[in-house]
Order: C-alpha cells, then sequence, then structure tokens
DNA sequence: CTGAAAGCGCTTACAG
DNA sequence: CTGAAAGCGCTTACAG
C-alpha cells in the first residue's frame, strides 16, 4: 500500500494468486486468454481492493497516454470565457473524447519561442493535439510543420497543403453574403475584419473584395477596419467607417461581440439599426439574439468541427500514431434576423 | 531513438559523458549539485538534442503529475459552452496553474455511480482537482468525503465541515436583495430557483425566505417556482408565478438566462420589465447588460474563485498533498441595471 | 492458459 | 561533485 494507498497490480496478483500480467490481461479485457474461473477470481479480488490501474504507470508502458490536448496561444485574450469559439469546440471535443475513454489536457501556452511551444505539447503527456485558431506563422503552426505527434489545426486553416485541419467554409459563406446585400441594393458594404494574423480574417476579407469585385463595385480602402475581434474594435470600426465618403450602408463584422460594439456605437449616435445600416455578425452567439436588433450572422458548425477533430486525432492514434494530412471544412450558414435591411433610400450623409 | 523519435535522458547522458541521474539534476535546476562546466555541457547537448523530459515518465517516478483536474458532473448540460459558470472558473483555473507549470485535465464524467467516478478521478494522472459546482448528495460530494487526493468543492458548497471549496455568498447576497427590494416598496416578491439537486439554490431560497419573514411579510409558495438554470423555466417559472394572486411585482431567477427567459414571456404577454415586474438576474453574464432592459443581477467572482481552487489545491500539493479542510467564500455583489424599479402604484391584475 | 522478465523514461536516496 | 542501482506501476512479447 503506497501510491495514495491505493492498491497496485501487484497486490491484486498477489491476493488472487496470479501473475501480474494476468492482472493486466484481464483488466485489459483480453478474457479470452484465460479460464473463466480465473477471470472472476481476479475481477471479484481486483473490486475488493477498489483496484484500478495507474493510468500514468499504463501511459509508460503503453506508450499511449489516451490524452489529447487542446492547444491555445498565448495571444487569444481571456481564452475561453471571451472566446465563444473555443469554449464550443471545447465542448465537441469533450464530448468525442470522453465517450472514447480519452482524456483531454488543456495546454495554455505563455511563450511563443517554438522551443517552449515544442517542450509544453511535446512533453509526452498527450498522445495528439488540437491546435486552436493558430495566428499566421505563429509559433503553434510552425510547430505544426514538423510535429512528431498527430495534430489537427481547429479554425483560421493556413493554405498548406501538409498540414491537417478542420475549419468552416467561410470564404463561401462570406462571399454569399456580400452577394445577397448586393442583391437587397447595397451599394457601399464596409467590414470590420479580425486581425491580420488570422487566416480566416484575410480569407474573409478577400472574399468580401471578390464579391464586390464581380459585381463590379468599387473596392474602398475607407471602408475596411482592421479590428481585433473585441467589441471595442466593433466601437472603433465602425465609426471610422462612417467616414467614408459615401458611407457604408451595411457592415459586416468580425464577430458577433464586434457586431454589438459597432450597433451600440450607432444607437449612441442616432443612426438606426437597419434602417440606416444594416450590420452582420459572425458565430451566432448566444448573444446575437440577444441584441437589439437580433442580429443576422453567420454560424459556425463549432461543435462539430471540436467533434470532428477529436474523431481525427483518436483515429490516427488508432492507426500506428500517422495521421495523414487532412482537411475536412464545414460549410457556414446565414442566420437571417432583423439587423439587415434595404439600404435607405438615401444616404445617412444626405446622399450621394 | 525511439519515444517518437524524441531524445531520452539515457541519449544526453551518453553524449554528453555523464550518468542520467546528473542530466536529471541539471535539468531540474538543480545546478548547485555540480560544476559549472558539467552543468554547461549537459545543457548544451540537451538543447542540441532537443531533449526535454517525457512528463509521464517523471510522474510515475517522482510521483507528481503536476496536472490538476477538474471535473464535472454528467448531469450538468451542455457543460462549458451553455454553462457560463464552468467558462469562467476554468479561465481562473488555468491562469493560476499555467503560471505553476501545472497542466490542466478536464474530466467530464458520463456515469454517476461512485465506483466510476472513484476510478475516473483516482486514476493517477491528476495529483487534485477542482468539483465544478457538485450536487447535492451526488457522486462528487461523496467522492470527496472519502477522497485520497486534494481536492475542493467548486460553488455549490455544502456545509460540511470536512469538506473544502470556494464558493460565493449568495446567501448573504440573497438576503440583502430581497431586502433591498422590499425596501423599494415590494411585498409581492417571487422566485424561481435553481434545481434543488444544487446547494447553491436551496441557500439562496432559504436567504429569500428568512428575509421575507424578518420583514413580517408572508412566504406564499405561490410565489416560488422551482427551475433549472435553463432559459426555459424562465419562460414557465414566470408564467407560473403571474397566477399567484396577487401576482409578484418582483421576480429573483436563479441566473441570467433565466431571468432573459422570463422577460421574453413577460415581453409577448405584454407586461412591461421594470415597471409592471421587476426582474434580478444572477451572475453578470456577458448577456446581462445586452438584455432589454438590461439585468439588474448578482456577481460572481467566478475567475478568481477559479483561481484560489487551483491555489488551495497547487499549495497542498507543495505541503505532502494534504489539504486541511478549509473553505473560502468571496462576496457576491449586486450590479444594478434597468430592470428593477418600483412597484406599480396597483397590481398588474387590478390590484390587491 | 499462465508467468518470468524486460522495459517504458525518469527520480531519488545512497554510497563514494 | 558524481554515478550505480532500485524503483515508480504498468504492458508486452516470449517461452512454456
Amino acid at each position: 500500500m503506497r501510491n495514495n494507498g491505493k492498491a497496485t497490480i501487484r497486490e491484486v496478483a498477489r491476493e488472487a494468486g496470479v501473475s501480474i500480467a494476468t492482472v493486466s490481461h484481464v483488466m485489459q479485457g483480453k478474457a479470452s486468454l484465460h479460464t473463466t474461473e480465473t477471470v472472476q477470481r481476479v475481477r471479484s479480488i481486483a473490486e475488493g481492493l477498489a483496484y484500478s490501474p495507474n493510468r500514468v504507470a499504463q501511459s509508460l508502458s503503453s506508450r499511449r497516454t489516451k490524452t489529447l490536448g487542446l492547444v491555445i496561444e498565448s495571444r487569444i485574450a481571456g481564452r475561453f470565457t471571451t472566446n465563444p469559439f473555443c469554449t464550443a469546440v471545447l465542448d465537441g471535443f469533450l464530448e468525442c473524447t470522453s465517450e472514447a475513454d480519452y482524456q483531454v489536457k488543456i495546454v495554455s501556452l505563455r511563450q511563443d519561442d517554438l522551443e517552449y511551444v515544442a517542450n509544453c505539447i511535446g512533453d509526452g503527456s498527450m498522445d495528439a493535439v488540437g491546435l486552436l485558431a493558430p495566428t499566421v506563422d505563429g509559433p503553434l503552426i510552425t510547430w505544426a510543420r514538423t510535429a512528431r505527434i498527430p495534430n489537427v489545426l481547429i479554425g483560421s486553416l493556413p493554405d498548406e497543403v501538409r498540414l491537417s485541419g478542420v475549419d468552416v467554409d467561410d470564404s463561401t459563406t462570406v462571399y454569399e453574403v456580400v452577394c445577397w446585400l448586393i442583391a437587397l441594393g447595397h451599394r457601399r458594404i464596409g467590414i470590420i475584419t479580425g486581425p491580420p494574423t488570422q487566416w480566416s480574417a484575410l480569407r474573409r476579407e478577400n472574399a468580401y473584395l471578390r464579391a464586390l469585385e464581380e459585381a463590379g463595385l468599387e473596392q474602398d480602402p475607407a471602408l475596411r477596419y482592421v479590428g481585433n475581434y473585441e467589441p471595442s474594435s466593433g466601437n472603433a470600426g465602425v465609426t471610422a467607417l462612417l467616414m467614408a465618403d459615401p458611407p457604408p450602408t451595411a457592415v459586416i463584422c468580425g464577430n458577433d461581440s464586434v457586431a454589438i460594439g459597432a450597433i451600440e456605437t450607432l444607437h449612441k449616435m442616432h443612426i438606426r439599426v437597419p434602417e440606416d445600416i444594416s450590420i452582420v455578425g459572425f458565430d451566432n452567439h448566444e448573444i446575437a439574439k440577444l441584441s437589439r436588433p437580433p442580429l443576422t450572422t453567420i454560424r459556425q458548425p463549432l461543435h462539430e468541427m471540436g467533434m470532428k477533430a477529436a474523431e481525427m486525432l483518436m483515429n490516427a492514434m488508432d492507426h500506428g500514431g500517422v495521421l495523414a494530412p487532412s482537411v475536412v471544412i464545414f460549410p457556414g450558414s446565414l442566420v437571417k434576423r432583423r439587423s439587415v435591411c434595404k439600404p435607405p433610400e438615401r444616404s445617412i450623409r444626405g446622399g450621394q
């Protein structure tokens, strides 16, 4: 009796009068290896001793931890509380892993240098990892390129053929949203982007530009504001975009929090949403439908993405720990609520 | 070179021409044990080989995993996404652990029987655990009573002297809120409680009853609805309370989601908030200030509670793995917004 | 069907 | 200041 007083395999073996190998077999459910009598004896002794295997010892011995990591870069401010993206993915991840008797470790990186990152992730305590919305050319992506363990990026996937990941098809979705706004009659469409350190932000901006171009609309830099996914960039962004001449009649925001920040500022300026300016969010976070007006936004299947990522990782572990580069893209979908309508007859500035 | 191709302590030792004990010492920063020259040689070899210790082996050998668990009972629906409580606590937990080079494992229980729970938590892969809002007499509390490893309950703390935990002083806060409502002139105050499986819900209800009693007000069962922290219990709850005679002029809700559900239903019934009925929430979740009207609610310092829990656990590990039963109670605070005002001159039913 | 033995990659007294 | 050795609690060929 050591180890916090927990029984060990050795004690079970002794009491049952068998070898530890036998106990190991029985505990692993390899019952067919032994006589029914042996199996039952071992089982009842194990139960009597409240024995359960030490997972650390199992891991070291079998070279499998049955633990997946979920890694967050240091720059992601506030982590889970402020980032519905992380939270929803985590839930999906947990749902999938707990069924398979895998555990999950949250790795919250505190530095950006590659050595630190590699040591954290490669400490042997995780079989494979999901990387949450890695930064463009950041430490996570750099690490992933030469990683020794299976890994999948979750969101903000770069166009790199050697990496694996799951993401939403934000490009198509944003393109379609812009086309829809144009069809509604909007000609001056602004965008408050996410930070350029995220591929998703760059991709969405490109999709936006492409839609404008194909519609023969001018791509006015004054209609683009570089935000950071925080509500404050909604406040500042919409204020900046209003300076454009003529000002936008619709604005696409980096996420729902940004959209709510934008609406808040517009309210204060007595500019009506959507009558004067239409607003589109991103994420379909719980707050989207509580917003006044309720927010038209883009849903990402984050829960499903988390599940898929976990599944890919566990699957790789079942196949020798190798994950062939593979990418799974989920469709986004537009959730229409009340923050979008036709553009006003005349511009809020008195019209063009 | 095995182990995913990672260098082991053995290889570093061989290259450096020292014993593995020496490498171990150097890696642990026990530099004073050796000559500067040895230390530097080992360090540079280790770096050249990109060596970092295998955490699993360290754990088995040292009997310390430097990993904390955060455990969620199976009944908590939706986990993190739908439960701002869990999310905020997790962030606090992470903030504290990552500084101390501890890792955190999320344990999402799938069954309620004690044996399963004990095996999950007691698998040796965690040094100590935080238990999220355990159910009254549920498996987590049962486990905690005889646990072999340090543990602290986080929220919903029962009155049990042998257990450790952190919680908010919801009792005092609810009492004060009720007194405040009474001072505003309210005489018929309803409550939509949390589920009776949570101590916090029972405690809040008791505090509510006590405040009424001390003010000499009737404790009308028709003014109490047993909810479950879901928005739908706000819808159903407020509908039920409205049947009381006379109906309430103020309602205290189990959390902010419930309050928002209640407001939604009242809107549909064309009952004004707060002019006809005042509404109080709980949590000060991000949605509270987005609500129309913005929600008067009770803030719990969840982030701080998470940090404190992690600190207590790590501290216990630094003291032989024993945690003297200790309880830390944080004050709650009332966040006044616009969903509360004086009661209407006459009841919405035509008055008493 | 069962067990002895080697080994997973470390840490930690202990001896020198 | 340094190293040989035992041991952490298991798994897994391998031999019988």
